[in-house]
DNA sequence: AGCTATTTTAAACGCTTGTTTGAATTTTTA
DNA sequence: TAAAAATTCAAACAAGCGTTTAAAATAGCT
């Protein structure tokens, strides 16, 4: 009963920091967003994101837990259902598995699959890797149902090459994503082509599918 | 005569700036590693930094250019002789241009080709851009080259999709580098498997030919 | 040697950062 | 409605930042 209330009375406030905190993060990075900015865009104290979350670091942990809460479990169930489902999935296959649970962040928020995408650019890069730690330690079940899926789908890939052609994925997506607004614009100015994120996730998973897929070379 | 001397005469101190410079900018990112740090590394004075380079931002486009002087000569006679030699280059050789010149860098410089790829990396998300603008515009030939290379391996491509695969390799090399100290860690822990830069390399130009290559999907 | 130009140095500048404080205010409870 | 709890607020904190200053030290030139 209490409990209730407490979460309902913060919400207001805390979202609205989480909301303006997302948007400056992903655009200027975690180290790059002072809290004063977070706090007179967000139009609240700038005390509030201490009384609220701690300290900064834990408003980004907060930040990140709201869309991993969000994807996490249909990722999962997408990856797991690919794994039943088809006795032979492609590779193609797993990283399109990925596209609506990516993209059904945006029913979550406006932009969100945008948003979600570049934050998590900024967290590998950003603040030397904690945010890296904080995910593959909280949310272990994707990368499992992940890796388990490709090895069904290319089982001649040894666990060493899969786990650098993984990397290689996720950096492609990740700083895909964290210049997807820079990259937007070239595709409109240079190619008279209006592409959204949907459009950019499209592209890229043939091409990380066929990198994943590459023959192995001894 | 005067500049000879001039010239001699700050190589000591600039020189050590630089090198400390460029170790914390890899680690750190440029945001995240304070002229203090530098100096303190360099063990020279705070204000060293601001009497021979002007500013930080200048510091920064010194280190970088630093690199960008020894390599993109070797890189744009590398990519210029197989458009010359092989009437048909495969998207590996293409690739496989880069690897020389990249490794030179540890020739010039203990473990230069780490660092300056990972300063490429930190370059590309750090400071909003600006690198990216000061790299293209300072050294277009490398650019002009490498796309021409690619169009002769791959004349199907269309001008569009290979502005999105070579920006998905660009992001695929540059955040590899950026967090390979962590993914040789993993490698080492993981696999037993000692993997150097070079091993890195040999590792993801295999993926991002792929990638490159992969079929269009209309 | 003496004069000039260059470099180094310590100290301070103004500004921004994340965080803390304690009082004022609002909301919840009884 | 009155007491209690939770939240907001303005103000200040100490620490770190890039940069500037002006004097001290060093080096180059005639």
């Amino acid at each position: 009963m209490l409990l209730a209330y407490l979460v309902k009375r913060n919400m207001s406030t805390k979202n609205k920091i989480l909301d303006a905190a997302e948007v400056l993060f992903s655009d200027k990075g975690f180290n790059g967003t002072s809290l004063r900015e977070i706090t007179s865009q967000a139009e609240v104290n700038l005390a509030a994101v201490n009384y609220h979350f701690g300290s900064k670091k834990e408003l980004i942990k907060a930040v990140m837990s709201r869309y991993m809460n969000e994807l996490s479990p249909r990722l999962e169930s997408a990856l797991g259902a690919l794994c039943i489902e088809e006795a032979n999935p492609s590779l193609n296959d797993v990283f399109s598995a990925f596209i609506d649970p990516l993209l059904h962040l945006n029913t979550f928020k406006n932009n969100g699959t945008s948003i979600f995408l570049q934050l998590l650019g900024r967290g590998y890069t950003d603040s030397q890797g904690f945010l890296r730690w904080f995910l593959t330690t909280q949310y272990p079940g994707v990368f499992t149902n992940f890796t388990n899926a490709v090895h069904k789908a290319y089982p001649e890939l040894s666990a060493e090459e899969m786990f650098w052609r993984l990397h290689f994925t996720m950096g492609t997506i990740v700083f895909t994503m964290s210049s997807s607004d820079a990259l937007i614009d070239i595709a409109l100015n240079d190619f008279q082509r209006q592409v959204d994120i949907a459009g950019v996730i499209r592209q890229v998973i043939p091409y990380v599918a066929a990198g994943v897929a590459a023959p192995i070379i001894r």
